[in-house]
DNA sequence: CTGAAAGCGCTAACAA
DNA sequence: TTGTTAGCGCTTTCAG
C-alpha cells in the first residue's frame, strides 16, 4: 500500500476517528464536553493559539500548509469562536441598539427592517429596544446602560426633550431620529418636516381644495413633530391665500388609528366642512378614511386625505394613501454611516443629516 | 467646626472634588480615563473586588455600612458592570434570539413585540434575526452559530423542513413555532391549524355560504402551515355535506397582498362564483376585500372574507376583517417558558405545546 | 511567519 | 461577613 507526503496510515485512522467521535476527543483530552476552544484546535493542530487565531480571523501572511491543517483541526473538532471572549479583550461587542416606541408599529417596524439590513452589510448585529411610550424606558436607553452592551446606539425618542438628551452623557455613541429631540451635540438623522408638510398641502391645493383640515395634535405630546408638519401646512396655506381657521386643526386623544376615527367623526357631526385632510400618519389617514366613510363621504371625491410615512397600510388601506414618503432605506443608511464614524472615535460636533422624502400619490388625493 | 465619625473635613472636601471630576481620580489612580472597573470601585470604597460583586449583584448578608459605602464610590465614579466581563465567567449572556422572516411583517412584528414584553419580564434581552425568506439564513439560525452570542432561539422556520431540522444539532436549546417543520425532538408551539381552519369555515357555512374559496396555495410554499388549514377547510365542507371543488382552491405567486388580490381577480373574472373566502392571512384577506371591490362585488353582501392571524391589520382594513386569531401573548409566553426551562438543563424530548385561539368577528362576515 | 505570555473585567471557590 | 486567588476564552504585544 503506498502513499505520499507526511501523513502516516495511523494518523490519518486517527483523524477518522476523530472526525466520528468530537465528545471523544474533548474527553481524551480531559476537556470538560461540550466546549471546544482555541487551545484545542492548537492542540490538535501541533500549532501555537495566535496561529489558529490567525486563521479564525483570517490574517494574511499565513504558509498555506499551515492553514490547511488548522483548517481540518477546526472542523473536526466543530470549533466555534467565542464571542464573549473576543469581545472583552477587544473591547467591541459588534452590535448597536436600536431604541424606538414599538416594534409593532408600521413605521417602526419598516425602519427597524432597513436599519437590520443596513447593518448587516457592515457585519454589525442589532439589539431592539422598545420603550414602549414611556419616558423612563427612554432614559434608560441613554442612562445607566450597562457596559459593553452595544458600541453604539440609534434612538429614536418620542417623550425626551432636546434639553434633557442634550444633559445626559451617554457612554456609547448615539445617532437620533424623529424630530421629537435635536440637541446641537448630538448627530441626528430626519426629514424636512415643513417642507414635506407643505407640499402635502400644496397638492391638496393643487386640486382645488381649500378647507383643509390638519389630522391631528394628539392630547399630551409635546413633541417638535407636530409643530413642524403644523408650520408647514400653515405656509401653504397662507402663502396661497387660504386664510388659516383654528377649528381646523383637530386633536386627538392618542396615537392609535381608533382616535383619529374618533376626533374627525366627531368634527363632521359638529358640522365642520372640509375638503381635505393633512394626517400625522398613515394609522391616522386609515383613521380618517374610516371615520368619512362611516359619515358617508366619499374619498377622494368629496375629501382627499394625505398620509404620512408611506407604510405598507398605505398600500393596504381601502381606498390606497397618498402619503409623504421618507426614504427610509436612506435614514437607515446615514444614521448608521454617523453612528459607525462616532464608534471609530470621531468626537465632533453633532451633524444633522437632512434625508430626502417625496409624496407617493395613490387613491386618496386623485 | 465641629465634625463626628471617621470622616476628615480633607476627605470630604476630597470627595466633592472627586463627585466633580471623575477623569480626575481615574488619571490619579493612574488608569486610562473612560472606563471604571470593579477594581477601580473597591480601591476607593477600600474593600475586595468581591465585596463590590456582592454589593452590585445584590447578595444578601453585606453590612449595612459597607454597603452604603460601596454605593457612594460606585456613585461617585459612574461605575457600570461590564456585561462581557460577567458573561465570559458565568457562561450565560441574558439574551435569546428570536429568528423571524422579518419584523415588518404584521404577523411577526406583532409575535416580536410580545416575545419581547414575556423576556423582559424575566430579565432577557431579545436579538432579532431576520431570515428574510432565505433558506440559507434560516439554516444559518441553528448552524455555525458563534458561540456564546445568545443563550437560546425562538425560531419560526419558514422553509426549512422537519427532517432537515432534526438532523442539525444546534449549541443553543431551540423553541420552534410555525407549522414548517416541528422534528420530535425539538420543543414546539403552535395553534391547532386544522381546527381553526376548520372552524373558520363552519362560521361562514353557518351563514348559508356554500361555494367557499381558500386562499391560497403558494406557488413553491412546501410548508406544513397550508396543508393543515386546506385540511380544515376539507374536513367542514365534508361535514356539512357540501361536495369539494378543487377549482376552489386558488393559487397565488408569492405571500404578498397583491398576489392575493391578483389570484381572485383572475378568478372572478373567469367566472369562478363563490360566496366566501378564507385566507392563510390577514395579508391575503386585504388582497381579497380589494380584488372583490373592483371586481364589484361587496363583502360580506355578495361574499364574505375570512383571515387569519388578527393582526391589526384586520381593524385598518374596509371593511374590517373577521380574522383566525392565535393567543400571540400566549405563544410568547409557552415559547419562553419552554426555553427557559432548557436553558436551565431540561435535556428530555421535545414538547409540543398547543395555544389556544378564537375567531374574532368584523365587518367582513356580517 | 509563528510562539509564549500577559491580561481584558468579572465571578466563584475557597479561606480567613 | 469579607478577602484572595484562579481562571472564563480570546487577542495582542513582543520575541524568535
Amino acid at each position: 500500500m503506498a502513499y505520499s507526503g507526511t501523513t502516516s496510515p495511523i494518523a490519518v485512522l486517527l483523524a477518522l476517528e476523530i472526525g466520528r467521535n468530537r465528545a471523544g476527543i474533548l474527553l481524551a483530552m480531559g476537556k470538560r464536553s461540550g466546549l471546544v476552544r482555541l487551545a484545542d484546535v492548537a492542540e490538535l493542530a501541533g500549532v501555537s493559539m495566535k496561529t489558529v487565531s490567525n486563521v479564525v480571523n483570517n490574517y494574511p501572511h499565513i504558509s498555506p500548509q499551515v492553514q490547511a491543517r488548522v483548517q481540518e483541526a477546526i472542523d473536526q473538532l466543530g470549533y466555534r469562536p467565542n464571542v464573549t471572549a473576543r469581545r472583552l479583550v477587544t473591547g467591541r461587542t459588534g452590535m448597536v441598539a436600536l431604541a424606538i416606541p414599538s416594534v409593532d408599529q408600521p413605521y417602526f417596524s419598516e425602519i427597524a427592517r432597513q436599519v437590520g439590513q443596513e447593518a448587516r452589510r457592515h457585519g454589525i448585529r442589532v439589539l431592539i429596544e422598545e420603550t414602549l411610550d414611556s419616558i423612563e424606558a427612554e432614559r434608560a436607553v441613554l442612562k445607566d446602560r450597562e457596559e459593553g452592551l452595544v458600541d453604539g446606539i440609534i434612538f429614536h425618542p418620542i417623550h425626551m426633550d432636546t434639553l434633557e438628551i442634550a444633559r445626559l452623557k451617554p457612554n456609547a455613541p448615539v445617532v437620533l431620529l424623529g424630530e421629537s429631540a435635536m440637541p446641537l451635540t448630538t448627530d441626528h438623522v430626519m426629514i424636512q418636516n415643513v417642507d414635506a408638510a407643505r407640499e402635502g398641502v400644496e397638492l391638496l391645493l393643487s386640486q382645488g381644495r381649500r378647507r383643509i383640515v390638519f389630522l391631528g395634535t394628539v392630547h399630551g405630546d409635546l413633541s417638535g413633530a407636530t409643530d413642524f408638519r403644523l408650520q408647514g401646512y400653515q405656509e401653504a396655506l397662507l402663502a396661497a391665500g387660504v386664510p388659516l381657521e383654528p377649528e381646523l386643526v383637530l386633536s386627538t386623544d392618542g396615537f392609535a388609528m381608533e382616535n383619529a376615527l374618533d376626533s374627525i367623526t366627531a368634527a363632521v357631526e359638529a358640522g365642520l366642512e372640509f375638503d381635505g385632510v393633512m394626517c400625522r400618519d398613515d394609522l391616522f389617514a386609515v383613521g380618517a378614511l374610516k371615520g368619512l366613510a362611516g359619515s358617508g363621504l366619499r374619498v377622494p371625491g368629496d375629501v382627499a386625505v394625505l398620509g404620512w410615512d408611506d407604510t405598507a397600510v398605505a398600500r393596504y388601506s381601502t381606498p390606497t394613501l397618498t402619503s409623504i414618503a421618507p426614504n427610509k432605506a436612506e435614514i437607515a443608511r446615514v444614521a448608521l454611516e454617523l453612528l459607525r464614524e462616532r464608534m471609530d472615535g470621531y468626537a465632533g460636533v453633532g451633524r444633522h443629516r437632512i434625508v430626502e422624502h417625496k409624496i407617493v400619490t395613490r387613491e386618496s388625493t386623485l
